[in-house]
DNA sequence: CTGTTAGCGCATTCAA
DNA sequence: TTGAATGCGCTAACAG
């Protein structure tokens, strides 16, 4: 590659210091002559120069960078979050570097650290949970971080999450509505504890004793996407299999289609079947698929907002929360 | 954020030199005694030093860092890429920042630009072919860079692509054998010429020329997303509706799979139809979608090895070349 | 084996 | 208005 030119062969070329031409960069043109201006305007048309970055961040202690770091970049959830996320720091001057720690938690703590060591000026995670000990760090070095999508207990971390409670129960409630009264969910597993999952469950139990409906342990189902057809298969061979399904996340949702396309099970007919996530193909599947989805928009916002605000507020430690966005429902014909 | 701890703090707290601890930071320990190392890392230990990596890429003139721009990272095929372009970088020492360009030209050029700035090794590139200038002047400047499912003509830039001719073959061959006759093509045109879909309706043209068939114009359509249902309205009041569609890319194909529904048309009796790229519900629709899937993990290996390459090259010119992946037919219900 | 020195490219005083 | 000097944190000779 050319050997880059540098601030100071633009200097030269203008026959002026280099101080006058980092003036010019950043616009501080009150500071030199009209003339002398358009030299240096000359001068960086000519060369074709182009600012080191690099070397400007190592000065000025900012990069106007933050990394993301997303659990799993498959997960159409998380590319549309990203999207609107890229989105929003670019409009404020800042630009993102997107990792994907595939869910596993060491990938994670090389990103964490290798972000920092990049110099970000903060950090979107979706975390794994397992790193307690760097999120910890992160929190007592007051580096601006947020969590989405997962919250970490015990930490005093800014995090933008869904209401699973309210998604769970949003499920249930059109389950009810329509009748049904077995009702099962089924929810991936690998990650650990991840409280999406766990809150999830939570709320269907609440709501089905909310409409006074017993809760079956059996009914109650996780497993790595790998199993999920193992777990499909005892749950309709129990003496009373559920008449309704509601699928964890859009993985399982795939799962539980082919299931029942496998077994010529028609929706839902013969099983009811809601998921949490909204999917490409919900609205012309056959049946239309009903579906609980997450505000990703709002989400990004959210999470743009709060981590600038800790990256500008410096040290002064600014009170954290966990925001909880609301899900809806969109009724379709598949309960 | 507290601030930040030096390599003269570690060198000091252990009661060496600056330059010692660089030796240790590098693995170099045979230049120092088993103590020194000791007290070192015992140094590094206690003050939870992280190296600089910002200030170390000043000095070596490389971050071993690669950008990625893609098109859309909606796109499923993007995601897959970028997934597997992430593995095999890190699994060379090497960090990506990725970026949306989300189809627009003045996106990419700003990326392009702040990519350098921010002195990447390297670049792989969806392009827009909207910045032809920029394109010829990193070749120009030798600067590493391979593009990624579209060839921008004229320029000498590796480029990593499907035989899109023989996707659209692929795809026609398929309805020939099923003795479909009237076939149509529908295709995105958002983005300028972009190459995949110029070369898959010459694949396609072609290969009804091979097999005896007529070309008819108006079963050719091009129109972006939002238009598409128009183009299917106007398709199917044609004098001599067409009997089977190919569906440009997973975009086009939700469309196509939308609007039959919605026209309660049966699939594969009322229209045949096969789409170009791999979808996840694919397999388990009513019909099982027949599908021309893409190599994206071979793709994504390609254009690691050939930017790798190309960094590691330094500045021998090495030869391009516009390396062509194939597509395969998954066999299944639509047609 | 260890320390001294001199930049990498840029921004920022402070004088002139 | 302009320019010389200093330092960001690190690496790489080169001496000792």
């Amino acid at each position: 590659m050319a050997k880059n030119i540098t601030i100071a062969q633009v200097a030269e070329q203008a026959k002026v210091s280099k101080s006058t031409v980092s003036q010019y960069l950043n616009k501080r043109y009150e500071y030199m002559s009209e003339s002398t201006r358009q030299r240096i305007e000359a001068a960086i048309e000519e060369l074709n120069y182009h600012p080191n970055s690099i070397a400007r961040s190592l000065k000025q202690k900012s990069t106007y960078t933050v990394g993301v770091i997303v659990a799993n970049i498959l997960h159409s959830f998380s590319t549309q979050i990203l999207r609107a996320i890229e989105n929003n720091f670019n409009a404020n001057g800042f630009h993102i570097i997107i990792c994907n720690a595939d869910d596993e938690p060491e990938k994670e703590r090389n990103y964490i650290e290798m972000l920092q060591a990049k110099q970000v000026d903060g950090l979107i995670i979706f975390p794994t949970g397992g790193n307690l000990d760097l999120y910890e760090q992160m929190h007592k070095q007051n580096f601006p971080v947020v969590f989405m999508d997962r919250k970490i207990d015990g930490l005093e971390i800014n995090t933008v999450m869904l209401d699973n409670h309210r998604a769970a129960q949003l499920a249930i409630d059109a389950f009810v509505e329509s009748d049904y009264k077995r009702i099962s969910i089924i929810t991936t597993s690998i990650i650990r504890n991840t409280s999406p999952r766990v809150e999830r469950i939570e709320g269907y139990r609440q709501a089905l004793e909310a409409h006074g409906l017993p809760v079956r342990e059996e009914y109650i189902r996780t497993a790595d996407a790998a199993n999920i057809q193992n777990e499909l298969n005892e749950l309709f061979a129990l003496d009373a299999p559920p008449e309704a399904i509601l699928a964890g996340n859009d993985r399982v949702l795939l799962e539980v289609l082919k299931y029942m396309k496998e077994h010529q099970l028609v929706i839902p007919d013969d099983v009811a079947v809601i998921g949490i996530d909204e999917v490409a193909f919900a609205s012309f599947y056959t049946p239309p698929l009903t579906v609980v989805t997450q505000p990703t928009i709002d989400m990004a916002n959210k999470a743009t907002e709060l981590l600038l605000e800790q990256i500008k507020s410096e040290n002064k430690t600014a009170k954290t929360a966990i925001h909880r966005l609301q899900p809806s429902l969109i009724k379709r014909g598949s309960c």
